[in-house]
RNA sequence: GCCCCCAUCGUCUAGCCAGGUUAGGACAUCGCCCUUUCAAGGCGACGGCAGCGGUUCAAAUCCGCUUGGGGGCGCCA
């Protein structure tokens, strides 16, 4: 059945950032092009001249590299099918849609927003819906010349037949609109330019496009284009339509609900392939017990559209974070350093100039030390920006439960006198000679090691003490608990 | 308002198509263990078939209605 080679592909407008949504499309796509041997195509429908950018493009293609989807057709790899910019093929919508018009099942429209505004209001006033009213369906050619003359520019119309139309989608079955619902949309729209639809269908057909993946919300177009695809006498392809990304609140992924784009989690330090395991693991599942975790391979082996569930799913940011942490601990500690030296350098808390081989080696270790304990990279600038600067506050809490209690200031002194005499600066050798001192004073070590936790972090939480002051190191060490003992002396 | 789609723990989902399970897993939450804190890990708890009617010996599963949610109704895509 599936013998034709699988063409898909995923066709973004370039208006701003590549969100979650699109990027689980763009999974889907991809994954079935793997799963079935065939192409991924990326396409850019850039049509709306107004809203279209190129930093936009730009994004959109970095956030897709980023996640690992690459395409096999589209900007920068071309293809045979190019151009893949909606732009650079308008004369290809201009010939069909002359076609269209020869044929009949195109025509001229010279209505205007305005007047077509009143007209609909006026209707829904009645209480009647709306649709087109055929206005411009049989002008005369005088008539049309008057128009021309007047300076209109017409739009041009699909007539939309009587009858319903049907189609299947892949995850629902058979879907049916009454054609009355479709009124006779416009096409081309009268600077040129080809509507979503209509660009749409050229290009997919042109593209010989075997099987269209997209967001339900394009369940409403679906008809439209397969009227087209029958005026144009192109063959349907199949139609799979996967449910969308909602907010906590269920409703539409959008800026409200926080950043919704590729490139802000990819900032905030977080794995591309924890982002496509999660997105993959969205509306998909395999029904292996047990098992969240899927390298893309895995992904690619077991993807199939017949799993996708029918319903929207609620993006949830706990989970996300969880898997993210997953792989971070699995990570290659120098990627995850570079990593964060780039939200180090992003954040100022460093300049490039700064980023010696001494300190990328301290950074090496305050990742190893932290990667267990965070959920993203940029957490660590959250929770431990002690370890990049010397100007960290003492949590109250801690200042009050731990430096408060009795006899915190002779333990500092004594653990200053202790490090300040020691040979070797490693944990194993601190925790030796803490513990030691503790012994000999019939004291719990734990009496040393919260006190100097909050000394040298201002943090009643964090990694292991001893291997906090050994990445630390000596130096730094004593210059806070010094501090420290000058912040208790004073209050 | 009209049209389309959807409906299992708080969230993501398995099970449904080919009715018979203590309705399973993951995240989150809570508890215990481990432990210098946190995290991780181990063990456990909490928690669901939206409702109502059918069909059937038997319904999460099939059918209908209701309710709820989402999407669309542009010279946006």
């Amino acid at each position: 059945m599936m013998s034709e080679t699988v063409r898909v592909r995923f066709a973004p407008s370039p208006t701003g950032m590549l969100h979650l949504g699109g990027a689980r499309t763009a999974l889907f796509n991809w994954a079935f092009a793997r799963k079935h041997g065939g192409v991924f195509i990326l396409r850019i429908e850039d049509t709306d001249l107004t809203r279209s950018t190129e930093e936009s493009v730009g994004v959109i293609l970095e956030s897709l590299k980023w996640l690992g989807l690459f395409w096999d057709e589209g900007p920068e790899v071309g293809g045979p099918y190019g151009p893949y910019f909606q732009s650079q093929r308008l004369h290809l919508y201009r010939e069909y849609a002359e076609k269209l018009k020869s044929t009949g099942f195109a025509y001229e429209c010279y209505c205007t927003p305005e007047e077509l505004k009143m007209r609909k209001e006026a209707t829904i006033a009645q209480g009647r819906s709306w649709r087109y009213d055929r206005k411009c369906l049989h002008l005369s050619e005088r008539e049309r010349r008057a128009f021309r003359e007047e300076g209109r520019k017409p739009v041009l119309r699909f007539r939309v037949p009587e009858g319903v139309t049907t189609f299947v989608d892949m995850l629902r079955g058979e879907v049916t609109f009454d054609n009355e619902e479709l009124d006779d949309f416009v096409i081309l729209k009268s600077d040129g330019m080809p509507t979503y639809n209509f660009a749409c269908v050229v290009d997919d057909a042109l593209m010989r496009i075997t099987h269209v993946i997209r967001g339900d919300d394009h369940i409403s177009n679906t008809p439209r284009q397969v009227l087209l695809y029958k005026a144009l006498g192109f063959p349907c392809p199949q139609f799979a339509h996967v449910p969308m990304i909602l907010g906590k609140d269920k409703t539409r992924l959008s800026k409200r609900h926080g950043s919704p784009s590729v490139t802000y989690y990819r900032d905030m330090g977080y794995l591309p392939e924890a982002m496509v395991n999660y997105l993959a693991r969205l509306s998909w599942a395999t029904g292996e017990e047990e098992k969240e975790i899927f390298t893309r391979e895995e992904i690619i082996e077991r993807f199939s559209l017949e799993q996708v569930t029918k319903h929207a799913a609620v993006f949830d940011l706990d989970k996300l974070n969880w898997m993210n942490s997953v792989y971070l601990r699995a990570a290659d500690p120098l990627r995850l350093r570079d990593i964060l030296v780039d939200i180090l350098k992003r954040h100022g808390v460093i300049r490039d100039e700064e980023c010696t081989a001494e300190f990328l080696e301290y950074c090496t270790k305050v990742i190893l030390l932290m990667r267990e304990r965070i959920r993203y990279v940029a957490q660590i600038l959250e929770d431990a920006a002690y370890f990049f600067t010397e100007h960290y506050e003492y949590d109250p809490q801690a200042v009050e439960t731990v430096l408060c209690e009795d006899g915190v200031p002779e333990v500092l002194q004594v653990s200053f006198e202790l490090l300040r005499n020691l040979e070797a600066f490693d944990a194993a050798t601190i925790e030796m000679a803490i513990r030691e001192e503790a012994g000999r004073r019939g004291m719990k070590a734990a009496r040393f090691i919260h006190p100097l936790r909050v000394a040298v972090s201002g943090k009643k939480v964090g990694p292991g003490l001893f291997e906090l002051l050994e990445v630390l190191g000596k130096e730094r060490v004593l210059a806070r608990v010094a501090r420290t003992l000058e912040f208790l002396k004073e209050r």
